[in-house]
DNA sequence: GCCGTAAACCTAAAGCCTTTCGGTTTTCGC
DNA sequence: GCGAAAACCGAAAGGCTTTAGGTTTACGGC
């Protein structure tokens, strides 16, 4: 016991495990992790600031692979769409995380860096500067929910009695596996055309 | 000690507690639900199917505010906003319990069934099989996700740091107070929208 | 009215979690 | 070389979920 002599513990291997465990089980505990590193799990607080400062490292990771490089391409709607489409699929690829991530406050720089940039990128678009926000709040809405849905993919809707719910049922077996997919794309869809709608009003002449 | 003359505990009352509890705290557990009520902890258990069992009576509860009546408006996209609406305020009204209701699949017939109506309404208004499901899971992203940004109204990003995000600053600034229904707002009209163009693709003809 | 059964509650306990605190050994800067 | 800091261990407090068995009350059949 005392000090090993190589570390056992560090906030790169905290956080990967933490990922892993979210990954396999949906949910990760401080005593978990410290077993898969071989530690006790008081040592974990040594490096971590408790469980919720593991969960920020979290959204850092998982952050880290929205591609900010969207932001810049043009014209703005491009860019718009296109980082809307890396935002997502960063949470898809770790869908299981939402959940924690969803309820407590965006504080990773990291983040908050792309929102800077969004708001810049829309208001160079002409939008007003009281509309920006509902803007990106509806887009995130959009992509963290269909995000979401994708984590629990074929038990969203528990048909325990598919006889009541015949044409839900049917709807559900019509659309197959990419539900989720296809509900963004139409969402995403429908957020683009509006906001291009909003930006040139259209203009009486038919 | 033994049964009480008057029962103390029963599925309502338990209901009832734990979404008083949800409202003030942001979590219940069955111990506090005991305390309330002045029972012991493990008593609980008789009432309720364990955690998990409060959570679903919890949806139903909160689910019954959802106006029905919504379904059965004319023209169907009259009662499809207006079905929005409703389901949004519903959970505008406990916006706590969301991330408690969002991981676990819907199992209430009483939710099940309005899907149902749902889809049954935009067949009849004349969309495919296939691309009902997402246009309602689509819809549901929209509501969840801006209901769920009701839930943490002031810190849903936590700028410790304006300086390095001034844009960002003032957009959040410049909307106030009611900026999550300002961005439902924008996402209804949005979808909205964009399921009356699919409905009735542009014909040519200008 | 009597009695067995079921309902409603209590006590207790196992096993998990988060977090803190003091002790021990190793490493590193001076 | 040595003191301080780093990294880990052991242990403990206090909370949570859930189960199991015990005790008292209410109710229905006779």
């Amino acid at each position: 016991m005392g000090r090993p002599r190589t570390p056992l513990l560090d906030r790169e291997r905290i956080t990967t495990t933490a990922l892993r465990l979210i990954d396999e089980t949906g949910d990760f505990s401080v005593p978990q992790i410290a077993r898969r590193l071989g530690a006790q799990t008081g040592s974990v607080y040594h490096h971590v600031d408790g469980r919720d400062g593991i969960v920020e490292l979290l959204r850092e990771r998982v952050c880290a692979a929205i591609d900010p490089g969207t932001l810049e391409l043009t014209p703005w709607d491009t860019a718009v769409e296109a980082w809307a489409r890396s935002y997502r699929a960063a949470f898809a690829a770790h869908p299981r995380t939402i959940p924690l991530l969803m309820t407590s406050p965006v504080r990773a720089p990291r983040v908050l860096e792309q929102y800077e940039r969004a708001v810049s990128l829309l208001l160079a678009a002409g939008f007003d500067r009281a509309e920006v926000m509902p803007l990106i709040i509806a887009l995130e809405n959009l992509v963290l929910g269909s995000a979401l849905d994708l984590a629990a993919p074929e038990t969203m809707w528990e048909l325990t009695d598919r006889a009541s719910t015949p044409r839900l049922a049917d709807a559900l077996a019509a659309v197959g596996e990419g539900r989720a997919d296809r509900a963004f794309e139409v969402g995403l869809a429908a957020f683009m055309n509006h906001a291009r709608a909003l930006l040139r009003p259209p203009d009486g002449a038919c």
